[in-house]
RNA sequence: GGGCGCAUAGCUCAGUCGGUAGAGCAACUGGCUUUUAACCAGUAGGUCGUAGGUUCGAUCCCUACUGCGCUCACCA
């Protein structure tokens, strides 16, 4: 036991345990979901058929109003909240087991569903069974769990203990189901890539290492998922999806997490224009489902997820606010210096850098940046007609990066070449050698394909409005609890 | 990694210009059959984050450490 244990509550423990009756029980109750009752249940004024009916419900009780022969207490479940009313004349002898139970404990209770006398639709226990005791106390119910800390350490209270934060969580649920029924409708296939990756790719991030045992070799946590994506369009799925777990070896913001969730997806005979238009389409269709409504409101603004979006071309941008063109090198090699830019040591590196200094912040969105500079996107194919330019785009809400997408780049010496460059360039977050059996791949030849990626937490973060990537995760990042907070082993 | 801030009862917080601490909720005892942050009366509960230092004396002042929060940096 921990000092989360309360003695007083041990203590009713054992002396159930003497009365013959088990603290935890090895089956629960067929219980009906609150939200089914209380939907049932009407008004006062004009009553539904649910009143008068015997119930049977399940879940946790909150903190009871004693007042000596009758009790209230509140029970909240997965759906909903009703009170529960004990009373001395009914439960009979059962009464006098009622001091076993504590606020937290969980219990099951049939009963009448009726009203009281100012209203409040109550069921009037019959019968009432512990399920579980709570050894440990809930947090003070008004204040609830308010140390941030605490809150993500223990999110299995946070998430019954704080108004709103289960609705998060199953809105995020719906979210990626919405996703997944989206992209199905359209013929596309879900499927599951490595996370242990020989060579990372498929991104620019410091990746995790860990190492095999019986190969006795190092893999690398995946970064992204997409170049064995695209080896699966070279393999003839046509149409694949995953919603993979990356992870990056970076710093933690209210943006970023060491592990994420992105969703990836690739189109044979797409371009980036159809990954534009199936990006729009997406998230207004999934703000529909989940919100009923493509208004969101972020970080205090309102913003609107009805396609399509506005779209604007990367150089443009760039002209606008950084006040030259992206390829005049004097230019932006001065503008840089204005901005007090660490000089990254590669041109193309330091201009997105002014970019992201002067432009990002004027993409309020939802908007498509469009048509990168070539020398930043190593995985996308050419523009025919301006050779400088990729075909690509990338989808920003709130100055906030949401989504990734090019034509993919299928030509394999190109390909070889361009990994060839980021080999050579040292750079920390690009890969150590080139991934030959990626190039390999092309070679038997990859069709014309588009490929989109979109930031699952940060979409999550939109549509339920939290500020913080932490609010949407249910377990993010954190150190290791000190030694001290950490239980003793058991005796 | 840098800067700023926080750490006191199970929870939320107050407090001591340096003399080892209080409130509300939770707990415990008693009362109450219509409350909904129930109420009334009483009881109990704290190595004041950890380790040093200054001091007759430290929870308070100083230093370091640990953890967390905010922020900057990092981050396609």
């Amino acid at each position: 036991m921990t000092e989360l244990t309360q003695a007083d509550r041990l203590a009713k423990a054992r002396a159930m345990r003497e009365a013959g009756v088990d603290p935890f029980p090895a089956r629960g109750v067929a219980a009906q979901p609150i939200a089914s009752i209380t939907s049932r249940a009407g008004s006062v004024e004009a009553p539904g058929p649910a009143i008068g009916e015997r119930v049977t419900v399940a879940g946790r009780m909150a903190v009871p109003r004693d007042f000596g022969k009758l009790i209230f207490a509140p029970l909240f479940d997965r759906t909903g909240r009703v009170q529960i009313g004990f009373q001395r004349d009914v439960l009979g002898d059962w009464w006098p087991r009622r001091k076993w139970l504590d606020a937290g404990d969980l219990i099951g209770i049939t009963g009448e569903v009726g009203r009281t006398h100012k209203g409040e639709l109550t069921i009037w226990a019959r019968e009432v069974q512990l399920l579980a005791k709570s050894y440990a106390p809930p947090p003070e119910k008004w204040h609830g769990l308010v140390d941030i800390e605490q809150r993500y350490r223990r999110r299995y209270v946070d998430l019954w203990a704080t108004d709103g934060v289960m609705e998060v969580f199953k809105k995020r649920s719906k979210i990626v189901s919405t996703i997944r029924r989206f992209l199905e409708a359209q013929g596309y296939l879900e499927v599951e890539t490595p996370t242990l990756h020989p060579i990372f790719g498929g991104a620019a991030a410091r990746p995790f290492v860990t190492h095999h045992n019986a190969l006795d070799c190092d893999f690398y946590l995946r970064i992204a998922p997409e170049l064995y994506l695209k080896r699966l369009i070279v393999g003839g799925l046509e149409r694949v999806f995953e919603i993979a777990r990356n992870f990056r070896n970076e710093g933690l913001s209210p943006r970023h997490n060491p592990e994420f969730s992105m969703l990836e997806l690739y189109e044979a005979q797409a371009d980036y224009r159809r990954m534009m238009e199936l990006a729009e389409t997406m998230l207004e269709t999934v703000a529909l489902e989940v919100n009923g409504t493509t208004k969101v409101s972020f970080r205090g603004r309102d913003y609107d997820l009805k396609a399509p979006f506005q779209r604007v071309r990367y150089t443009e941008l760039f002209r606008e606010h950084a006040g030259c063109a992206f390829d005049d090198q004097p230019a932006v090699r001065r503008r840089a210096r204005e901005l007090e830019l660490a000089d990254p040591g590669n041109y193309w590196k330091l201009m997105n850098d002014v970019f992201e200094a002067t432009c990002e912040e004027h993409l309020i969105g939802p908007v498509f940046c469009t048509d990168y500079p070539v020398a930043i996107c190593p995985l996308a194919k050419t523009n025919p007609e301006q050779r400088q330019l990729a075909e690509r785009f990338e989808l920003f809400l709130g100055g906030m990066e949401l989504g990734n997408a090019f034509s993919e780049l299928n030509d394999p010496e190109d390909q070889e070449q361009r990994f060839a460059e980021q080999v050579r360039s040292k750079d920390p977050e690009a890969p150590g050698e080139v991934d030959i059996d990626y190039v390999q791949a092309l070679e038997y030849g990859m069709p014309p394909t588009g490929g989109l990626g979109i930031g699952i937490d940060r979409l999550v973060m939109v549509l339920t409005g939290q500020d913080t990537i932490r609010d949407v995760l249910l377990f993010p990042a954190m150190r290791p609890s000190a030694a001290s907070d950490v239980a003793p082993a058991a005796t």
